[in-house]
This record gives structure tokens, C-alpha cells and sequence, in this order.
DNA sequence: TACACGTGGAT
DNA sequence: TATCCAAGTGT
């Protein structure tokens, strides 16, 4: 950590590239003095997102707890609330534990150093290094995509990023100055953002342009290498069940694993690998398909479910069958009105706007109603 | 060390 | 339409 230089010619020419381009975001205003919590905030929903999805979360969430103090005080469910459609969902819980413990055993103050941010839950090296230079100005160098890909383009190293990770960290401490570590670290991620960006980088305004090894040999395009991981198929049933008043069944989620904590309508699925099963029916009842199928693409599984609906009478809610299903799944049936108050995930919004469209009896690959019924719209 | 973990926008 | 990929962390 202290190989950080005085400012080289490298890092001038970058702070003045970020005096004259850099940008102005909800909890980063150049000049103004840095808020730790909504540099923290923002930080955290920041990590593999967009700022421009970002940014309306932010508001919303900032709104609702304005504190690290009423945060620390909150439901969790409410935290959930506030995060539902952001994805990572584990990001919103270690927020929510991090929130108690800086309150708990830090009086409320975030530490400031790196060393003491990496301990906290859901601060990683990436985070520990922007919070200590983005809010306490420390020479703290952080090492995100965005980084990555300007020093990989700007030294031309051509191996796999996660061969390389440690020579790129120790480059990025190498090019951060003593001297204005928050206004560097904003700039170099704003550089990556809006300049080295990974399509179409805008090398002729690039403060690096006379330096950058990648450029010279012509391989800016191939650089950085990411080796991707496959995505897996799955599809499977997902189940449908209302009472006799119109409620429909809903669970949560376990606390760890995928959409952890979120409110889901109950459903399984396999790798189509295996083939196509037909539907186990969580308990005896008048099962029928809907026709409709929701698709979603998570990080890792291409998952397909298919809707399957059913009735269940007072009678029927009553008999050990269905009993034995609410035992093992442990959800209640609540009233379409009422979905507002759980945190469902975008997969499960869309499983409720297609159960909210009319039916469609006809087979969804055709596609020729769609454009009939477009043909129509645009006809009046 | 790999892999799990969401989502929406750009191309 | 398919693929990429965005201010990463936890295990």
C-alpha cells in the first residue's frame, strides 16, 4: 500500500482529464464534502450495475432510511423492499449487517481505513479502497472492471484477468497519488465508463492516448480477456394456487442462495439436460396449465417456467394433503392487492403480469396474434 | 480457486 | 435474437 508515487505524469494527465469531464452523480458532487453513507450506498448497489439503473434506487432508498442510523433500525424486510428488481440480493442483507455494526461498534462512524472497512460485511477489496479514498480521500487504489480494463489496455496484458489480478492491483496502487486519492479514484472509473469503455473506446480523447500500449500494437479491442462461464437450462413447474376468496399462495425464500429472502409463488425446476419431466403437483388438486410461460436469463441458468394453476376449496385448504404442502413450504395466501408489501424478484413480476393479462389460448410460439393485435392497435 | 449470485441496457 | 457486461463479494 505504499507504493503509490507522487503523481506521475500518468495520473496529471488524468485529473486533468476528470477536472474538465468528469461527472457530477447523486452522491458524488466534485467540490462538495463526501457523505461516508452514500458514498457506502452507493458504492454497494453500484457493484455490478449500472448508474443509470442505480440511480433511481438510490433515491428511493436514501429517502427511506436518510441515516445509517435508520437503517440500522429498519426490518430487513423493508431493506428487501427497497432493493427488489436490483438483483444480488445478498448485497441488501450484508448492507442491512453492516448498518448494525458500524451503529453498534463504531458509534455510528465508518472506520476509515482500508483495513478496517475489508472487515465489515458485504466490503470487499474493492469497496474497503473506494470508500477510504472516495469519502476519506486516502491513497487507496481501487481495482474494479472499470480499472482493470484501462490498465490491462494501457501496459497491453493479454492473459486471462483472473491470471493477472495481482499485477493489475499492483499497477493500480503504482499510477494513485498522494495527493487528491478521491478525485484520482473518480476519475479513473470515469474514464473506463465513458472513454475506455469495452465497445467502441474512445481513443482519441483518451488522456492516455500517447501512453497506451494497446493502442500502439493495435489490440485494444481483444483486451482485456475474460473467460465466461456457460449458462446452464433450466425449466421446470411453477404453481399457481388461490382460495376460494381470490388470495393467491406465496413463500420466502431461504436466507442464503438464489433471490435469498424474496417472496416466490412455489416452483422447481431441473437441467433440461435431463430431459422434460412432467409436473409433480405439490398436493392432489385440479391442476390445469395456463399457457403461460415465463422466461428469465439469471448470471448463471436460462430458466423457463411454466404456469400451472389451481383452486383450492375451504375444504379442500383443510384436508392433510394440502396441510402437509403449507407445513413443508411454510407460505400463507395473501390478496393480489397486498402484493406491494413483499419483495418479489423480477422473475416472480413476471409471473404476476402474466397471470394479470387475460388468457390467450393459443400456442405463444406462433407469435401471429401478437401482430394481429398490434395491426388492430395501431388501426384506431 | 472457481463458482454462485440478478438485472436491464447496448450492440 | 443472442451475447455481452456494469463501481464485486462470499464461500
Amino acid at each position: 500500500m505504499t507504493d503509490q508515487t507522487d503523481t506521475t505524469p500518468l495520473s496529471s494527465s488524468l485529473l486533468a482529464w476528470y477536472d474538465k469531464n468528469g461527472r457530477d452523480l447523486p452522491w458524488r458532487v466534485r467540490g462538495a464534502h463526501p457523505n461516508p453513507y452514500l458514498v457506502w450506498v452507493s458504492e454497494i448497489m453500484l457493484q455490478q450495475t449500472t448508474v443509470q439503473t442505480v440511480i433511481p434506487y438510490f433515491y428511493r432508498f436514501m429517502d427511506k432510511f436518510p441515516t445509517i442510523e435508520s437503517l440500522a433500525n429498519a426490518d430487513i424486510e423493508d431493506v428487501l423492499l427497497m432493493w427488489q428488481g436490483l438483483g444480488y440480493y445478498t448485497r441488501a442483507r450484508k448492507l442491512y449487517e453492516c448498518a448494525k455494526t458500524i451503529v453498534a461498534d463504531y458509534g455510528g462512524k465508518f472506520p476509515e481505513t482500508y483495513a478496517e472497512l475489508l472487515k465489515l460485511p458485504g466490503i470487499g477489496p474493492y469497496t474497503a479502497a473506494s470508500i477510504s479514498s472516495l469519502a476519506f480521500d486516502k491513497p487507496e487504489a481501487v481495482v474494479d472492471g472499470n480499472v482493470i480494463r484501462v490498465i490491462a489496455r494501457l501496459y497491453s496484458m493479454t492473459e486471462p484477468v483472473d491470471q493477472i489480478k495481482q499485477e493489475i492491483v499492483k499497477k493500480a496502487q503504482q499510477l494513485m497519488p498522494k495527493e487528491r486519492a478521491a478525485d484520482y479514484t473518480s476519475a479513473i472509473m470515469d474514464l473506463g465508463a465513458t472513454v475506455c469503455t469495452p465497445k467502441n473506446p474512445k481513443c482519441k480523447s483518451c488522456p492516455f492516448n500517447s501512453d497506451c500500449c494497446a493502442l500502439k500494437e493495435g489490440t485494444v479491442d481483444e483486451i482485456p480477456i475474460i473467460v465466461k462461464l456457460e449458462k446452464v437450462k433450466k425449466s421446470g413447474p411453477l404453481f399457481w394456487i388461490e382460495n376460494e376468496r381470490g388470495e393467491v399462495f406465496i413463500r420466502k425464500r431461504t436466507e442464503t442462495g438464489l433471490l435469498s429472502g424474496l417472496t416466490e409463488f412455489p416452483w422447481s425446476a431441473d437441467d433440461v439436460s435431463v430431459g422434460k419431466k412432467e409436473p409433480e403437483f405439490p398436493f392432489a388438486g385440479g391442476w390445469t396449465f395456463t399457457n403461460k410461460s415465463v422466461k428469465h436469463v439469471f448470471t448463471h441458468i436460462q430458466l423457463s417456467l411454466d404456469i400451472y394453476k389451481t383452486e383450492v376449496s375451504g375444504k379442500e385448504e383443510k384436508s392433510s394433503d394440502f396441510k402437509d404442502f403449507k407445513t413443508k413450504t411454510g407460505g400463507i395466501f395473501v390478496s393480489k392487492e397486498n402484493f406491494k408489501d413483499y419483495p418479489f424478484s423480477t422473475l416472480m413480476k413476471k409471473v404476476i403480469a402474466e397471470m394479470e393479462k387475460p388468457d390467450v389460448k393459443k400456442n405463444k410460439k406462433s407469435g401471429s396474434n401478437k401482430k394481429t393485435e398490434n395491426k388492430q392497435l395501431s388501426d384506431f
